[in-house]
DNA sequence: CCAATTATTTTGAATAATCAAAAAAATAGG
DNA sequence: CCTATTTTTTTGATTATTCAAAATAATTGG
């Protein structure tokens, strides 16, 4: 039988690739998954049909793979104890923001239910992960907003930096240190394609130039969204 | 190159044969070493042979093995991480003295460094776990103090119970329903070695009875150990 | 000190996960 | 609708870890 940690690192990066990658639609690319999870395409072949036989995911050659509700319920999982920990590591350890995703990407195979449900209950049942990452419940239903980009919200008008789908190291040590975490507030001064950079200007005044690629991995709200009256 | 999990799990068990089992002198033998790992003899003789090329032990044919200094610090190491994370456990997250070794087994292996040192600092640099095992400092010393144990401190004289060498949980959950914890006082009311048990009186008055077996895991100092003078 | 027992090592095989590179299938552009 | 390119699958090996069982060495009690 496999490795537990193996299959739940496939299942977890199908997840997200039919999260991201595709809008539920489609299957996920054998070449994609090979290379979220840095082997080659043909081990990911290999396991791929050993996980169809277990009935985690539905394999169709030359297609792709997607999830069986199962495979999800597992993958939800893993995604959940994984954002559990991390929010504990920051909120609880004072780790750093932009590194508690490689500490988690170990600890989310070792911990046990019982511990993140302490976690969990520590944490007063938090719904997101210091990233804005939605936490999966515990039978890994999870709420995903529609959330803008800095990419698509409209110029010259205050959003609040709501989530970062990008968890790079480097990428959030750059956030951390121009304060573009969640919850702060910035707005969009001007987008230039040719450029391929997105002019952004903080509360604090200053201003800072993105590429198009990361603006949009920052995905905000509106200012004072006192939607539903 | 072996994975380190299972690296760490055989240094982690030569070490504590080393303290426990032998008293310093000899050679842990392959029996011993298997039987305590799960595993069958040639496992042990196979892995302990690729350990020694390693050089993190010094494997003699028919004889045993013993950890080289490099197997050592590696070991101490392990268990550092293991004992912090079960106080953490205990301590911050509120979990069961009794349950925390078996959920720390796997968190020992995926805690960073950087990790266990927030722990450690947020414990205030303990020197012991919550089953008194003492926790080695970053450098690998332990200082390990030469305690009597129930089966050897003298009768009618309360003493305070200030270590446990069992990890079994069932084990474990009889001595907290017993109040026989760290930190406890105690005294040997009698012993009968043909009955082969010890009979014990805790502070609330109330008398049990354990195995010699068990007697001898439960490690004391004589109370108001106010020495050196 | 030798036979019987016990401990250890060796051998051969299995499983999990992976890679490199060859083969096959799908796709895209004229 | 074919060929060139890209993607995927297959094949053959390799590494890490393990077991079962045979072979060998060590020990122990008459």
């Amino acid at each position: 039988m496999p490795q537990s940690t193996t299959v739940e690192n496939y299942l977890k990066a199908i997840y997200q690739a039919e999260m991201a990658y595709t809008k539920q639609k489609a299957l996920v690319p054998m070449g994609h998954l090979a290379s979220s999870l840095g082997v080659v395409p043909g081990t990911a072949t290999t396991m791929v049909k050993a996980l169809d036989d277990s009935g985690l995911v539905n394999y169709e050659p030359y297609a792709g793979v997607r999830l069986t509700p199962a495979g999800q319920k597992l993958a939800a999982m893993v995604l959940r104890r994984h954002r559990l920990i991390e929010l504990f590591l920051v909120e609880v350890l004072n780790m750093s923001w932009a590194e508690v995703h490689e500490e988690a990407e170990h600890l989310e195979h070792a911990a046990s239910d019982r511990l993140i449900d302490r976690i969990d209950l520590m944490l007063g049942r938090p719904s997101v992960d210091p990233h804005g990452d939605p936490i999966p419940d515990p039978d890994g239903a999870v709420e995903v907003p529609h959330y803008q980009s800095l990419l698509t919200c409209p110029l010259l008008t205050p959003v609040i930096l709501t989530r970062v789908t990008n968890q790079d190291t480097e990428f959030l040590r750059f956030l951390e240190r121009n304060n573009l975490t969640p919850g702060r507030s910035v707005s969009v001064e001007a987008r230039d394609n040719a450029a391929d950079h997105v002019l952004l200007r903080g509360k604090d005044d200053q201003s800072i130039a993105i590429g198009m690629r990361a603006a949009a991995k920052l995905l905000v709200v509106p200012t004072s969204d006192d939607a539903v009256p």
